[in-house]
DNA sequence: GCTCGAAGTTGACCTAAGTCAAGGTTGACG
DNA sequence: CGTCAACCTTGACTTAGGTCAACTTCGAGC
């Protein structure tokens, strides 16, 4: 792989307090590739043959069961993705593919799992980091249970705006609208009518870019709580 | 606590691996009480002060929000929980009470995290111990997002009969129905109209006593698969 | 054995969200 | 600059599931 991509990814909370010779290991055993958007990457129940780390563009994660498809996360850089299948050795419980031209780092399970247990650092990190997924995923099955979808729909507008926005309330979506859809759990046309329905709230919507003008009533109707939606949480 | 506990935590997969002093130093550290029913041993937002052990007994994870609740899992002996937030430092995502009258072991989190930062093998088993965790978590969520709540029912029928079953399709509901309404996410209401609905397909309840009669038509409803719903993938 | 209360069931009704089909927008490409 | 094809939106309709209220069942305790 290219030396220079190598910071980014030494600084990844995953590998910044790792062994200096285990990382080397490990990158040598890497590869890097770039893919074009739309490429299948991943498929759910094959066994885990790479950890995979985003470098540059966008990835999603998504599920199949009856005929239906869920979007289950969208992964953005620097971040790595399907940790635990790896570790674990097992199948992977989700598919992925590249919602972008996409710079992706691969690294086989087999080198993961034999730093693993040689490099205590390494597996330290693993931890948090697990953890912080674990914690990303109840978050999102919360969400699921007890809010309305245009409850989750404000909320994660709220969220975006905080998180990209501009300081006035305006922000892109950082994707389709059909993929937003997905990854709330409702149909493309029920987003549709959903943003309608925030319009009294003060949401306006312009293609894919969204304008927030009375932030407070639509926090009143959303009532966000850290412990659904906070990421850091 | 009593040391004729000792040898079942030890006996855990958290624990069996780690250095003997160490796992001395926790279980000094560590308090043994048994809790009556219904009693609220969690909060969410609470700040993580311990790491929980069910030994006997029975414990419920669940979340608020909206004025709503969720049944987020059911925790049985023996196994640790709310692992995630005593490795962060951060606050509790979800609630826990007992269901039953239950044996359980509290050991402080500053105690779990100073081990942790010790011992390598306990560090490395809290790293599969997160990712089963992990894993538990994205197969329910694919669950609720890809399939109807009546197949959710089915679907977990065919499990417990599996898991607790005596061969004849024949076992108890390991609780009450309303907790197995919420654990589905659906209301009491709709769980009993579920049941109804699976009756054309040999589901017989009694009480709490379910038998199975055509595990073949059950299935070709329930459309079961290992990628949601084997507990060992 | 009677009483009480919780848990479960049923029915009628309502609402959120999915489905289907028809337009409308927009952007890439010839 | 026109055309085509995604993508999105809208409207009409259906359906899964929630809500509310009445009733039943069952087990605990007297």
């Amino acid at each position: 792989m290219r030396s220079s991509d190598l910071p980014e990814v030494r600084a990844l909370g995953l590998f910044n307090s790792m062994g200096e010779e285990n990382f080397e290991a490990l990158m040598q055993a890497a590869y890097l590739q770039t893919f074009p958007p739309q490429l299948d990457l991943v498929h759910e129940g094959d066994p885990a043959d790479f950890l995979y780390v985003v470098i540059e563009g966008c990835v999603e994660l998504y599920a199949n069961a009856n005929r239906r498809e869920a979007t289950m996360a969208m992964v953005h850089p620097v971040s790595a993705f399907i940790l635990a299948a790896v570790l674990k050795d097992a199948v992977y419980l989700m598919s992925a593919r590249t919602r972008a031209r996409s710079k992706i780092l691969l690294i086989p399970s087999e080198n993961v799992r034999s730093i693993f247990e040689l490099d205590d650092a390494f597996a330290r990190a693993m931890v948090l980091e697990m953890a912080g997924s674990y914690r990303y995923v109840i978050k999102e099955h919360k969400g699921l249970k007890l809010r309305s979808s245009v409850e989750r729909l404000a909320n994660t507008l709220l969220r975006h705006d905080h998180e990209f926005g501009d300081g006035n309330g305006t922000f892109d979506l950082p994707y389709d609208k059909r993929t937003l859809a997905s990854l709330l759990g409702m149909t493309p046309e029920n987003l549709s009518r959903a943003f309608n329905t925030l319009k009294p709230y003060g949401v306006e919507v312009d293609g894919t870019t969204i304008r927030l003008t009375d932030i407070k009533a639509l926090k009143t109707l959303a009532k966000p709580t850290p412990l659904i939606d906070d990421p850091d949480a």
